[in-house]
DNA sequence: GGTATGATTGACT
DNA sequence: GTCAATCATACCA
């Protein structure tokens, strides 16, 4: 079963979440997705925010198509367009835990640490060859393949990373526990002891 | 025309 | 912890 239009149709925060789990494949290489932020219109650090423009394009499409862009003149992200055409919301992938064509990730990552293949969006990337070629290809369709979680997972969730504005809407999930993760989740449950210093 | 900024990463003190 | 790489985009003159 191979997930499509009608699953990133859905809100942006809801496919973000439900992706955790789900494995993403590129010409057969990837794994299972480990870690998502979502970005919404009307979401001050979304790349849609100021409406539509060329490099944008991708993100005012039909959902279940991919949104790639390049940061810090660098890297490429990898995004899942979703919601209703025209709303110019998508789920940034960040993680993956690497589970198909090992070898291929090594390669191009020049890296043979297994967590550190995957562990963040620009890694991601480059170890399953995403570039600017893929923008606006559908993901039901090759070179893409993305199939559901099998089971239940445990998700966590918190504030996006990298972020100035809206830094504190809490659109980061992850699997709870995993070790490919870009970074820590903050732990739940306790304030922050350290509430008196602007953490940026 | 110029200049500042960033959904990052890797190297270095 | 700090900082440079590197470029499309946004904003200002």
């Amino acid at each position: 079963m191979l997930m499509g239009g009608d699953f990133f149709a859905a809100d942006v925060i809801s496919v973000a979440r439900s992706l955790i789990g789900a494995t993403l494949l590129v010409d057969g290489v990837g794994g299972e997705i480990v870690e998502t932020e979502a970005y919404d219109r009307d979401d001050p650090a979304s790349h849609s925010f100021p409406g539509p423009t060329p490099r944008n394009a991708a993100m005012f499409g039909p959902p279940g198509h991919a949104y790639v862009y390049r940061s810090y003149g660098i890297h490429w992200c990898l995004n899942f367009v979703c919601g209703p055409q025209g709303r110019g919301a998508a789920v940034l992938v960040r993680a993956l835990r690497p589970s198909h064509g090992l070898a291929s990730m090594g390669e191009r990552r020049g890296l043979e640490e297994e967590r550190l293949l995957c562990a963040g969006p620009g890694r991601l990337a480059q170890a399953l060859g995403v570039s600017l070629t893929h923008n606006g290809m559908r993901l039901d369709a090759a070179p893409f393949a993305l199939h559901p979680a099998s089971g239940g997972v445990d998700i966590v969730e918190g504030p996006r990373i990298g972020i100035t504005k809206a830094a504190e809407r809490p659109w980061r999930f992850g699997l709870a526990g995993s070790r490919h993760l870009s970074r820590p989740f903050p732990k739940p449950g306790r304030l922050s002891a350290r509430c008196d210093r602007p953490s940026r």
